[in-house]
DNA sequence: TGATTTTTGTTCGTATATCGCACAAACTGT
DNA sequence: ACAGTTTGTGCGATATACGAACAAAAATCA
């Protein structure tokens, strides 16, 4: 690949998009160039670029973005098989739980939602396809980073910001190492409050036909319902049925 | 705006990130030049920056989008109030009414699901946040057309391929206008099994502070399981306690 | 209020990177 | 081996990005 094969003006206008957030839903001119570190020129021909798409709405003074945004993250979630694919497993487990089923993929430090069956809202943010958490301190992250071959894991942890959501988090890199070789051993990984007090989950790898792991399958549940035995003992079964299912059907 | 401050190479590679989709999830740059329209080369670049930049993955021969992509989307649908708003009262809608509920926005001649509920799988399709169905065939589709002033609505159905999926659908614009005519007398709309056999759904439009339509709200369930008249005496009260709650934290 | 400062948005000339074309190379299947 | 197809490359013409300077709008303060 040579230099002329890459597109800056696109890789800005990427940028753009993302730097749209739950904090940012409304921004500037000055804004997004403050955010994304571009020239304020640059990040106004972006906008403007947007806005005439119809990906963006200006009102003279900030831009927020519109629903045909969504077409893009769609473009994956429709292009994948994955998703499709996990969908009805996951509304199976959910429903024989009673609880939230979710399966996600790993990107960088972080753990994507790539589908979800939800039963109650049991968390103060609002997880769908395509929301994120940090790896290191979510049940399917730590299934996901157990599953990477040698150091890779370690490097990952050490780009991470291991901040202390709760007091049962984990943030040192060697008790996370530790608790990644234990869940390598025991199949999954339990994580318990350490993103968010009050909240449990469960999670285990889903393996592919060819036997590496493709995807994290979790079940999230609320403390005061549900203790760590009982998730250990009535989740887990079904959940590993679930994944022997979908063993057959990925890849 | 001037001609300078559209920045094409952008608006290039958003097109090219929506030539992926369910029926081509796997494509080649050749794949790509002719869904696009783009020259080869151009295709190439984009594809080029996008593997380079994570969004998509390149085997030598095809690309494919990976997880990456949802941060766009999910951009929107974070930096949006109104997904976050609304799945609280969705999920409260699902759970007394034992169905699915949803929410969704017009772009352009479809509708965006930008908030879901899901009870039970009863379509054949998997709809989530970023989901398009054509608006002339959807129950929030015909509720959100009939919000459009003037000539809008049929502006918009001229511009759509009005297929019938059963044969039930409605095709004709005349007939369309006048339930559209309908919807807006009575307040909301059901479309019977015009989508998909089997499926029926209400929907009403969801109105913010100031009087204006900002979304439309739906409950969907099969046919076999219930009547057309149950939906409007058993669903549409509960649907009505939630557009009035909505209409108060609306915009 | 009005002057001054600060911030924000827009314009412009120029250096530079991208585009599209034409051609070359690599594959594919017969 | 060969025709057909797909992918990679070089180059001139053209469009874009940069940075600074200018204009406009807020914000601050006398």
């Amino acid at each position: 690949m040579r230099e002329t094969d890459f597109i800056s003006g696109f890789a800005k206008g990427l940028r753009v998009i993302e730097a749209f957030g739950e904090a940012t839903p409304r921004l500037s001119i000055t804004d997004v160039s403050t955010i994304t570190g571009l020239e304020r020129a640059t990040a106004r021909r972006c906008l403007l670029t947007l806005s005439k798409l119809g990906y963006a709405h200006y009102d003279g003074k900030f831009f927020t973005l519109t629903s045909r945004v969504l077409r893009l993250g769609h473009a994956y979630l429709s292009a994948t098989p994955l998703p499709r694919i996990v969908q009805p497993f996951l509304d199976r487990l959910s429903e024989a739980t009673g609880e939230s089923a979710s399966v996600s993929v790993l990107d960088g430090n972080e753990v994507v939602y790539i589908a979800r069956a939800a039963q109650r809202r049991v968390m103060s943010i609002n997880l769908s396809p395509g929301s994120r958490l940090p790896a290191y301190c979510a049940s399917m992250g730590r299934v996901l980073l157990a599953t990477l071959p040698g150091q890779q894991a370690r490097n990952i942890l050490e780009t991470t910001d291991l901040k202390a959501n709760t007091q049962h988090t984990l943030t040192n890199i060697e008790e996370l190492l530790n608790e990644l070789q234990h869940v390598r051993e025991q199949g999954y990984a339990i994580v318990d409050q350490e993103l968010e007090m009050g909240l449990r989950s469960i999670a285990i790898p889903l393996i592919g036909a060819n036997g590496s792991t493709v995807a994290a399958l979790n079940v999230g549940t609320q403390a005061v319902r549900t203790e760590l035995t009982e998730m250990v003992g009535r989740y887990l079964p079904i959940m590993r049925e679930t994944q022997a299912a979908l063993r057959l059907v990925l890849l």
